[in-house]
RNA sequence: GUGCCCGUAGCUCAGUUGGAUAGAGCAUCGGAUUUCUAAUCCGACGGUCGGAGGUUCGAAUCCUCCCGGGCACGCCA
C-alpha cells in the first residue's frame, strides 16, 4: 500500500527510528505496531519495550518510556499523533498511540483515489488460478461450489492488485468414466433413442450414472453366492448382471482406444456432450458471478498429446522409474518436501501398471503448461483438501523435474488453496433428502426463492421487476459469503434458514449497508440539490473527523489495502470478509450517530456526504473482489 | 499403523508476528425510529479456549504427550 495512506507503515518508520536512536546496540528494530483491540485504549499501540527488555537488561517500561523520549521529538510522528502523557505508557510496558484528527482525514485524502490506495506491483505477475473443476457430462453440484466460489474470488485479489490472472477451469473430460458415458449416448443415439442435438444436461447426467452402474459388475456378490452356495436363481441373476457388467465395460475400453485415436463418430459424440457441458457450467458459474467462461476451459483431454512426452522426459532423465509395473516418482529426495518441510513417503504415480495414464500425469503437465507457456510464477490451485496429498506429490515431483523452473531459474510458487466440506444441518455433507448431491442450480432458485420473500416483504413499494433482480442477487451474496467468510480449510455447515436471516455476519448485510449509502446519495441530488457527479465538489471537499463512529469509520477504511494483501498472500478469502464485515459494522454505527444530509452545517454535510461516498467505493470494491454482486437499493 | 486438518459462549464462527479484561453473529432479555432504508443501532446475559505438562515478563496462538471428531494414505479422479 502506499505508506502515505496507511497508518501503521507510519507509526513502523517513526517507532523503528526511536527505537534505533534510544538503543543503537541493537540496531534496526521491529517496533511491533498493531491496532489497539480497545478504541479507550488508543488507536494503536506499539509492543517492541517487552520484547527488548531482556536484550537490553531494562525493566520494560522503563525501555518504552526511553523509545517515547526518543518518539517524541520526531516531527513527523507529531504530526500525526497527539503527544504523549503520563498515561501513554501502560500495563507492562504498552506503548499507547492515539492519532489526531486531521491526521486522519488526510490520510483519507490521500486513500480517496481510484485506486483506493492499492499500489501498483512492482513486478507484473501472471497467476494461475486451478477454479471449478467440473466433470463432463455431469451437474455442477454443492460439490463444486467452494472450488468456483474460492477460486474466483482469489483470482479476482490478484487481479485487483493488478497481476496478470489465468483461469484454469481443469474439466474432468478424459478417461474411462468418460468413455463409458461416451458410448452409451453412441450408442443410444445410433438407436435413434435420443437425439444428440436436442440432449440437455440433465440427460447428460443420468447417462452418466446409468453407465456407471451398467459398468460395475457385482463380482463380490457373485463370489459370495457361489462361495454359499445360495441357489441357482441368485446365481442366475448376478450371472447375468457380471456379464452384462463385463461387456460394457469392454466397449467402454473400446470406446476410450476410438477417443483417444480421434475416431471421427465418437469424438463428435463426445464433442457434443462437451460443449453441452461447458455451456451449462458457464452458465451456472455466470448466474453464481463467477467469471468462468469457456476459453477459461483447459480440459484433461488438452494435456492427452503432452502425457506420453512428459512421461519419456521423466524416463529419460531417470526421475520417474519402474516399480510394480508402474512408473513412479520418488520424492525422497533432500529437497522433496511438502509445504510443512517434511518428507514425502508416498512416491507419486504417472502410469499405470496397464500403460494408462493418471491425474498426477494431468496435473504435472498443467503445471509445466502453467509456467512455460503462461509464464506464471504463482499457480493456485482452488480444489478440495482431501486432495492435499496428492497435490504435495504432484508439486514436489514438478519441481524435482523442473516444470516449475521459470526463466530466471528459480522455482514458481506453488500452492493449494484447499478447503474443507460443505456440511448439512446434520453433520453430514450437504444432500438431498433422497440423498442425491445438492444441484447448483437448485441451490440457486432457492436462495433467489427465500431472498424473494424477504425482498417482497420489506421492499414491497419497489417494481416487481427490480424485486426479482434485488433478490437474485442478495440469494447469491448470501451463499457466497456463507461460503467465503470463514476459514477455507474447515468443513462449514449449510443453512439457508441462517442465510436467509440475512441479519448479523451475512452477504445481505454488506449489500444493505452499501445500498444505504447509494440512498444518501441520490437523496443528496434529488432534495438537497447537491451536485453529485463525477466531477462534484464534494468529492474535494475538507473532511473533518470529530465524532467516535467517523473515527473508527476512517481507521477502518484505512485498512483496506492491507485487508486486499492479507487476502492474496494467505489465499484467504474470509480476512477480506472479515474487513468488509467491520467495515459494514463501522458505517452503520455512523449512519446510526451521524446525520449525513441533516447534519447542522453545510461543511459537516459535504464531509460526511464524501465519508459515506469513499466508504461506499471501497465496500463495492470489496465485494467486486470476493465475487459478490451489489445493488443499489434494496 | 503413518500423515494432514479440526476442537474457542447453548448454536454458527473470528481471533494478525505470542500482548492488556478472549471477540462477533444467532438465540434469550432490555432499550432506540416526528430526521438520510429498523435487512439497522445501543446495552445485558453467556467461556476450565478439548485435557495435562513445558517455553516465556506474557500462550487460544509456540513445543511435547494424551483425548475426541474428520480426511487421506501406490496403479479412481
Amino acid at each position: 500500500m502506499s505508506a502515505f495512506s496507511d497508518p501503521i507503515a507510519l507509526l513502523d518508520s517513526a517507532f523503528r527510528s526511536a527505537t534505533s536512536a534510544a538503543f543503537p546496540e541493537v540496531g534496526d528494530t521491529d517496533p511491533l505496531i498493531t491496532a489497539s483491540k480497545q478504541a479507550a485504549l488508543g488507536d494503536f499501540q506499539a509492543n517492541v519495550a517487552m520484547s527488548l527488555s531482556k536484550r537490553v537488561g531494562k525493566p520494560p517500561r522503563e525501555v518504552a518510556g526511553a523509545i517515547v523520549a526518543k518518539a517524541t521529538s520526531n516531527p513527523e510522528l507529531a504530526q500525526i499523533a497527539e503527544p504523549f502523557t503520563d498515561k501513554s505508557i501502560a500495563g507492562p510496558g504498552f506503548i499507547n498511540i492515539r492519532l489526531k484528527g486531521d491526521a486522519l482525514a488526510a490520510l483519507l485524502t490521500s486513500i480517496d483515489t481510484k485506486s483506493l490506495g492499492v499500489p501498483v506491483p512492482q513486478v507484473k505477475e501472471t497467476i494461475a488460478v486451478d477454479l471449478c473443476g467440473v466433470n463432463l457430462a455431469k451437474q455442477m453440484h454443492v460439490g463444486h461450489l467452494r472450488a468456483t466460489i474460492i477460486g474466483d474470488a482469489l483470482a479476482r485479489v490478484n487481479e485487483r492488485l493488478g497481476h496478470n490472472v489465468v483461469r484454469q477451469n481443469h474439466l474432468g473430460d478424459w478417461g474411462l468414466p468418460i468413455a463409458m458415458v461416451t458410448a452409451k449416448i453412441a450408442a443410444d443415439a445410433k438407436a435413434g433413442k435420443i437425439n444428440l442435438d436436442t440432449l440437455k444436461l440433465d440427460d447428460l447426467d443420468r447417462a452418466y450414472k446409468a453407465a456407471q452402474r451398467e459398468c460395475t459388475a457385482d463380482e463380490d456378490g457373485l463370489a459370495s453366492v457361489e462361495k454359499f452356495n445360495l441357489g441357482p436363481k441368485a446365481r442366475a441373476e448376478l450371472e447375468e448382471q457380471v456379464n452384462g457388467a463385463r461387456e460394457k465395460l469392454a466397449a467402454a475400453k473400446l470406446t476410450l482406444v476410438k477417443l483417444q485415436s480421434h475416431d471421427p463418430e465418437i469424438y463428435a459424440v463426445w464433442e457434443r456432450i462437451a460443449k453441452i457441458t461447458v455451456d451449462e457450467c458457464v452458465a451456472v458459474c455466470a448466474r453464481l458471478h463467477a467469471i468462468v467462461r469457456a476459453e477459461d476451459t483447459a480440459g484433461e483431454s488438452s494435456y492427452s498429446n503432452e502425457l506420453g512426452e512428459v512421461v519419456d522426459d521423466l524416463v529419460k532423465r531417470g526421475i520417474a522409474v519402474e516399480s510394480d509395473g508402474a512408473l513412479v516418482v520418488h520424492l525422497d529426495g533432500p529437497d522433496d518436501l511438502n509445504d510443512h518441510g517434511q518428507k514425502i513417503n508416498e512416491p507419486c504415480i504417472i502410469r499405470k501398471s496397464d500403460g494408462g495414464f493418471l491425474y498426477a500425469t494431468t496435473d504435472l503437465a498443467g503445471i509445466r503448461r502453467r509456467v512455460r507457456q503462461f509464464g506464471a510464477s504463482l499457480l493456485v490451485y482452488a480444489v478440495d483438501a482431501r486432495q492435499s496429498l496428492h497435490f504435495q506429490q504432484v508439486f514436489a515431483a514438478a519441481r524435482k523435474a523442473g516444470y516449475a523452473k521459470m526463466q530466471s531459474g528459480q522455482n514458481a510458487i506453488l500452492r493449494h488453496a484447499g478447503f474443507g466440506m460443505v456440511l448439512g444441518d446434520d453433520g453430514r455433507p450437504f444432500k438431498t433428502r433422497s440423498g442425491e448431491n445438492v444441484k447448483l442450480t437448485d441451490l440457486i432458485d432457492e436462495a433467489h426463492e427465500r431472498a424473494g420473500v424477504e425482498v417482497n416483504r420489506r421492499s414491497a413499494a419497489l417494481p416487481e421487476a427490480e424485486r426479482n433482480k434485488i433478490a437474485e442477487v442478495v440469494g447469491v451474496a448470501a451463499i457466497k459469503y456463507a461460503d467465503l467468510c470463514n476459514d477455507r480449510m474447515k468443513d462449514y455447515v449449510f443453512s439457508f434458514d441462517r442465510m436467509v436471516a440475512f441479519e448479523g455476519n451475512t452477504g445481505p448485510y454488506l449489500l444493505y449497508a452499501f445500498a444505504r449509502i447509494q440512498s444518501i446519495l441520490r437523496k443528496a441530488q434529488a432534495e438537497k440539490s447537491i451536485d453529485t457527479g463525477p466531477n462534484a465538489p464534494f468529492r474535494k471537499a475538507p473532511l473533518a473527523i470529530v465524532q467516535p463512529q467517523e473515527k473508527t469509520l476512517a481507521l477502518a477504511i484505512l485498512r483496506y489495502p492491507g485487508a486486499l494483501r492479507s487476502m492474496a498472500d494467505s489465499c484467504e478469502p474470509h480476512r477480506l470478509c472479515g474487513f468488509l464485515y467491520d467495515l459494514a459494522g463501522a458505517f452503520s454505527s455512523f449512519y446510526d450517530a451521524c446525520p449525513v444530509l441533516n447534519a447542522d452545517n453545510e461543511a459537516t454535510v459535504l464531509s460526511r456526504l464524501r465519508l459515506c461516498d469513499l466508504t461506499g467505493r471501497v465496500l463495492h470494491d470489496g465485494l467486486t473482489t470476493l465475487g459478490l454482486p451489489t445493488v443499489e437499493r434494496m
